[in-house]
DNA sequence: CATCCGTATGTTATCGCTAACGGTGCAATC
DNA sequence: GATTGCACCGTTAGCGATAACATACGGATG
């Protein structure tokens, strides 16, 4: 396969295939793209002739020509952090059989290195852009709106978008689990989360965790945060920490399932009456939750089907010269599990 | 910002940025290039132009032109398996300060779709490809081999490369930790993995840890394997299963640490005495066990450091014609935690 | 003052491919 | 037999940038 006679390393292009094939490289170009009318007979003879070449279309050169790419840019805070590679798979998913490709970017929460991913991934021309969070900097946002392509803005919906928008309120998200804690009879309650200042999520879900308190006259007890290291073992810190300062709480709402976890592990491990005595939550339904001893209370976080959803956006608008800006607004459900005492 | 006379929504080119500073197309290339002579005071007058205009140069062009792309293509067979991203931020950091992106690619274990995603890559002729595995199809080996760039196969070494090899031997790794146990005095000794038959380097892993019990003249007691799930929870089934089938056994060796963790947490909970009656280990040494109430006993796989190796050694290359490859194989570590007797 | 030189800028020719349009042959139609 | 229509394939002209080669200019040099 491919190379052997007259190696000298110039990389193939398509007049290596017309000329291996006797026909014209639009006709190759035609054959290798599937479009437009060839005969059987040729596109054989093409196909094969790409084949023992091991020819690989270019791109660049095609992209060049035809304005069009079939990329779309995903840009997220980060992959280790189990969500995003469900939103992820969720995209990849949904554009399998679009023609489109996901690229991914990676800007560790911080602004300005958003920034500079973001007119990486602009310079390329991609079909449209898939990106976390409605918080950006100006220049980011003025990117955005001359972008020329649709541009979905992922995860969150309490703010104002660029132009489409598919993710979960977190304002309300932390409401409705205050309004079940306190159902639920607890009082004492404390926060447990990162302390990351560019993770508006987690700080909007404890906006509307407060509030939820406030409207039923509680104030929160205690706060913890952190940043940085392993998430579970950081969990079995704060608590513990928690534990010791305020010995008479009765209940912990931890901003992510990872270091609910970790708390949850703590708990039992020290003996504690869970939900009984002390109950728990978490955020975002991650799957690893499914091993634990016990099912640690938490909410959906609509991961995948955020993915799906702004990929399908992407794909319906890709093309279009210009489409209204579409909110969709996903609703999360709490999960009780074992750490929340019956009502 | 940008935009706002004259808006027909054509896409910028340079020729727009030249004509709104009075300059040529080629001295506005040069500005945001940073490359050849130009005088600081129309620089200036460029750069002003540009940021008003809101001008995001067209890489695609850019690239066709100059046959240099910043893209090194990076192939991995899933995100959600913790080990991948840890990878691929090792070759992000490593790759920051070169100019050279990582644009990543996953094949979920399936041969396939590894050809299509490398195939895919490749038309975008990217400066170096990362790729996981010394396993392909014959049409992706012949790919790699054509491609004209840097390849590096990464996170095994038992095997032939194509290029360069950076990773470490699982079936040596294997072998340590079936030394290890035996060691410590365990003898009914029971595998726990993925049955997912592309998982190549759990399988090297399996055979060279059968081959180090041979040695000893042991043989393994009892298999059992998964696939998909939640791997904590899969870890705790499994463990209950083969308990009850094989209730003399005293040693499980993981093929990964969720599945380990999952077995640990089962055990705990059931006070088997652990690692007395019972001795655990599993594979990777990943973050999360840092969080678990006992330290499983695992080996670190290297994953950051082969990431950075693999970076260094694409962004080395890239440019140079033709460079031997390297083959760097990193020695992994066991961590004995509290889960292996000590001998 | 002619020559040289380095700095700062412009010109021209691709890069590899595809859009758009233009032929060519052959069978069907009138 | 001229005309039409279709299936097939070729030609031409870019796409938006950069490499490589001019060119203009002001000052230093002899």
């Amino acid at each position: 396969m491919a190379r052997s006679p007259n190696d000298t390393r110039r990389p193939l292009t398509l007049r290596d295939v017309s000329e291996a094939s006797g026909v014209s490289e639009m006709t190759v170009s035609r054959v290798l793209r599937n479009r437009g009318d060839v005969s059987e007979a040729t596109r054989e003879k093409v196909l094969e002739a790409a084949r023992t070449l091991g020819y690989v279309p270019n791109k660049i050169a095609g992209a060049l020509a035809s304005q069009r790419v079939n990329l779309v840019g995903v840009i997220i805070p980060s992959l280790s952090n189990l969500v995003f590679p469900e939103v992820l798979s969720g995209i990849s998913t949904e554009l399998e059989d679009t023609g489109l490709q996901p690229v991914v970017g990676v800007t560790d929460y911080s602004p300005e290195k958003e920034e500079t991913v973001l007119y990486e991934m602009l310079s390329w021309r991609p079909s449209g852009v898939i990106i976390a969070g409605l918080e950006h900097t100006a220049t980011a946002r003025a990117m955005l709106d001359n972008a020329g392509v649709p541009v979905v803005e992922i995860m969150d919906v309490d703010g104002e978008g660029v132009d489409s928008v598919v993710g979960i309120s977190h304002r309300r998200a932390g409401l409705q689990m205050a309004q079940a804690i306190v159902a639920a009879g607890y009082r004492k309650i404390g926060f447990l989360g990162t302390k990351m200042p560019e993770d508006h999520r987690a700080r909007k879900r404890l906006e509307g965790f407060s509030e939820g308190l406030s409207q039923a006259g509680i104030a929160l007890r205690d706060t913890e945060f952190y940043s940085g290291g392993s998430a579970l073992l950081k969990g079995r810190e704060m608590t513990e920490a928690m534990l010791a300062r305020s010995p008479d709480i009765d209940f912990l709402y931890y901003s992510n399932d990872m270091i609910g976890a970790g708390g949850l592990l703590y708990c039992l491990e020290k003996g504690l009456d869970v939900p009984g005595q002390l109950g728990l939550a978490g955020f975002n339904g991650v799957e690893l939750l499914d091993g634990l001893p016990r099912r640690l209370a938490t909410m959906d976080a609509c991961r995948r089907e955020i993915g799906r959803k702004a990929a399908e956006i992407v794909a319906a608008q890709s093309g279009k010269t210009s489409a209204a800006g579409e909110v969709v607004e996903l609703q999360p459900v709490i999960q009780f599990g074992d750490t929340i005492r019956k009502p």
